[in-house]
DNA sequence: CATGAATGAGTATTCATTCAT
DNA sequence: AATGAATGAATACTCATTCAT
């Protein structure tokens, strides 16, 4: 593996698992197994990195997102995919998630930031996402009459808040996810 | 109001705004209108001042929650008056949970540390409630049959969803709040 | 002697003698027996520090350029005293003479600078001065007739070139100084 | 043009405008759209390539000196040549002379560099010249009797305030040049 | 209760320089 | 002749903390 890659695999969980003011650009460095100055030269600064890895982290997660099947036999599924695809994602990449999910909220107070920007665009896309399943849902009948946005703003959080505790390890998943379909299934359809 | 609250009160804005490690002795004296060694004299370090807050926020914390009424006519009304109780301590007192929520998961590398003591707790807290009051729910056929370890960490998950959505008012609450009960209602009750 | 004011002696020795770039704010502190924060304590940078000596040097060359007489029986005593006046500053304050003249020029692209205004403003002085004795010198017969505003350009040049000579140690002063008066008196003068 | 020879021209101009501490390489090398280790491949490095750049700066100023017409008719028309050769190597190399003028102080401190070496060789020539000239003058009764060793210095210092005026822009140059030579013509001529 | 002065230990960053290619 | 990658040594500056008063 090139010292570039290396660097990032290890600012990546270091930020991860401190956050990003707690993380030195020495300890990246001895993480690397390489001296500060490459960190520079590669990079430009521990900012650029931590831009780099962000960027990195809001890329796969709208990959991931726009590869979600666009149509499904029934809304519930497309649902179903959503939070499976969420679970997915931390397993597969538990520190860059956790990076999102637990680095975006410090720095909410620049809202100009890169990593505020993707934060909210990726909260409108699972808001418009659960929206349009919805509102077809209930066009077809498959689902319950309901309030479209609130309802939506409600599965937006539970995808957060199931999303954190995956990554915390907070809870046994598997069958937490289970539930959360089911719980679902049940609240949404008719009967 | 005295200095050693002034002290409080900046450091917890600022803390909550910026997260601990950004925030620095000097800022908070400056907001304070003191000096450095006036934080030493009365909270011993930066560290005791952040425990101590944070200690703070989790007694108001616990304190709500012990308040909740143990006995209700059914137990959809318990589940409802948690949900209720936690959008109204995020709107209470917004910076203090927001402390506990942001702060808390930079920590989470030190298991022993008081926050993430506290965090468990109240996690744990959490879980426990939700689950007594869906096995009682069950028992008395008020709820339909569904797993209620899963379905607990499911009602969880959402609650700290729902709690990080108000505090960084990433959406409207107060409808968002009715659509909750309403979508549990629905899902856990019988037909 | 304060703290304070020992940095200020140490620095100025240093800046005079190395220039503002070659001189590190380590050097500044083992010479001055203290720690490198103290200076940020005080001045606040080395670019504050440099900036402070600077001014404390301009105000009192400016001092002594306005504590000139202003009327004299002759307006040659008047450009002799300016002469003897440089001749002296550059042998009380060698080191804060030096940092203007050798200084400055190295900041001379930043016009905003408040060292290049202060040099300019210097200069204008000077050619004032000088401007104006000629002036009153030709007025009064006292001069020949000759070209006010080159003359003054010239005599200034000849002040900066004495000034950098004496600082520089570059030539035996003292009787230099008399064969300047005596060169401009016998171009000034009549016969 | 060589690379060799971009390299020292965005050299010059850097070094002059900057000094040599606040040169970097990484700037010399950007300047001149090469990468840094090209610098070392021509010219051994940093200092190497300063002392390149100041001999030819020397050599250029000596060259012109040598130049200048051994004998005229009168000893003023030698020294009012000398004025204008300054005058004119400051139009045509105003870089070079401005690294020489306002470089060469910062490294007084060494007495053994190459710098200072040539700088005072250079007032050394500058002093030889006009004392020879001031001896011959007097001999043939062009000028007046004066003090010749302290009136060459007050020349010395007057070509260099003068130079320095004129690297700076700090004064029209072309008038001030005649009346620099009317000056000394009257100063020294005898009536 | 409060502060001015002071510091040890870091912290991000820069710079001249080298080396393998 | 030229460069991408890499580094040792330094550099300005910050921060939590202490202490005498």
């Amino acid at each position: 593996m090139k010292r570039k890659e290396i660097i990032v695999e290890s600012a990546t969980s270091l930020f991860a698992s401190q956050g990003f003011e707690a993380t030195t650009t020495l300890q990246i460095a001895q993480a690397s197994r390489i001296t500060e100055p490459l960190i520079y030269y590669h990079f430009g600064g521990k900012d650029e990195l931590f831009t780099h890895i962000l960027s990195t982290a809001f890329s796969l997660y709208f990959e991931r997102f726009d590869a979600l099947p666009k149509n499904s036999s029934t809304e519930l599924e497309r649902i179903s995919n959503l939070f499976k695809m969420h679970f997915q994602i931390a397993e597969d990449s538990p520190e860059l998630m956790r990076l999102i999910v637990s680095t975006c909220p410090t720095k909410l107070h620049d809202p100009e930031s890169e990593c505020i920007k993707n934060y909210k665009k990726a909260r409108q896309a699972l808001f418009d996402y659960f929206s349009e399943c919805l509102e077809r849902g209930i066009e077809t009948k498959e689902f319950r009459e309901l309030t479209v946005s609130e309802t939506a703003h409600v599965l937006v959080a539970l995808t957060n808040g199931l999303l954190r505790q995956k990554i915390f390890k907070l809870a046994d998943t598997d069958r937490v996810k289970e539930a959360t379909i089911e719980f679902c299934r049940v609240s949404l359809t008719r009967l």
